[in-house]
DNA sequence: TGTCCGATTGGT
DNA sequence: CCAATCGGACAG
């Protein structure tokens, strides 16, 4: 299994990267050493200080998303509504505080782990939303910060996943964000069980200014 | 320090 | 549809 190179990371085009992430393996050692992996299978991208959606929205800089504004290839972990951890991957050079959020991944290693970790729910529960999968992992804001590159957290080649199985469409649970809450930054393996909403229909990416 | 609210989830 | 649950952002 090869690691992706860190340069995949640092590229500026955000959307892009989200859509390339898909098929990839998301690795993180469990407490004995173990594999523990999925592979990715819903991403949505954040576009910095433009992006309403986003946490640097109007170079907002704070404690909690001062790593966004670090080089790509650094892990951005923030715990919202009382109870849940959300993955998201820094992306560009630095002063670039963009991201990709990972918001599903189908099981691959380490599932009697996983298992453990999300208690009695069924197999098809196990990953499938930003919230779910952090449990799964267990993955914490003691991740905040970390290097794909380092010991705890990566991302592998895995799967390549041809354009025809990508859908593309507006990002999920971000309403407030105005104009911004219906541009076509959420990608996902079309007919994955792993997709955190699977029912919202993809749409054609030709509306919109993005490389595929 | 006080208030408001969230890039979700699971149960009603 | 709605409660759970608490840290972060921001106003005062």
């Amino acid at each position: 299994m090869r690691r992706l190179s860190s340069k995949l990371f640092r590229s500026e085009d955000t959307p892009a990267i989200a859509r390339s992430l898909l098929g990839k393996l998301l690795v993180v050692p469990g407490p004995a050493g173990e594999r523990v992996s999925g592979m990715i299978v819903e991403t949505e991208a954040y576009l910095g200080v433009t992006d309403r959606a986003a946490h640097s929205y109007g170079g907002r800089r704070t404690a909690r998303n001062e790593i966004t504004y670090a080089v790509g290839g650094h892990v951005y972990v923030f715990f919202v509504y009382g109870m849940y951890h959300q993955l998201n991957i820094v992306t560009g050079p630095p002063n670039h505080p963009h991201v990709v959020l990972v918001r599903g991944v189908e099981p691959v290693e380490g599932i009697d782990l996983m298992r453990e970790r999300r208690a009695t729910v069924a197999y098809k529960n196990l990953t499938s939303g930003p919230g779910k999968l952090c449990v799964a992992f267990g993955i914490d804001r003691s991740f905040n910060g970390k290097k794909l590159s380092g010991k705890r957290i990566w991302i592998e080649d895995y799967r390549d996943i041809s354009a025809a199985d990508i859908a593309i469409g507006p990002r999920i649970g971000i309403d407030y964000a105005g104009e911004d809450a219906g541009r076509p930054w959420r990608f996902w393996i079309r007919g994955n069980s792993f997709v955190s909403r699977p029912r919202i229909e993809s749409r054609p990416a030709k509306d919109e200014n993005i490389s595929l």
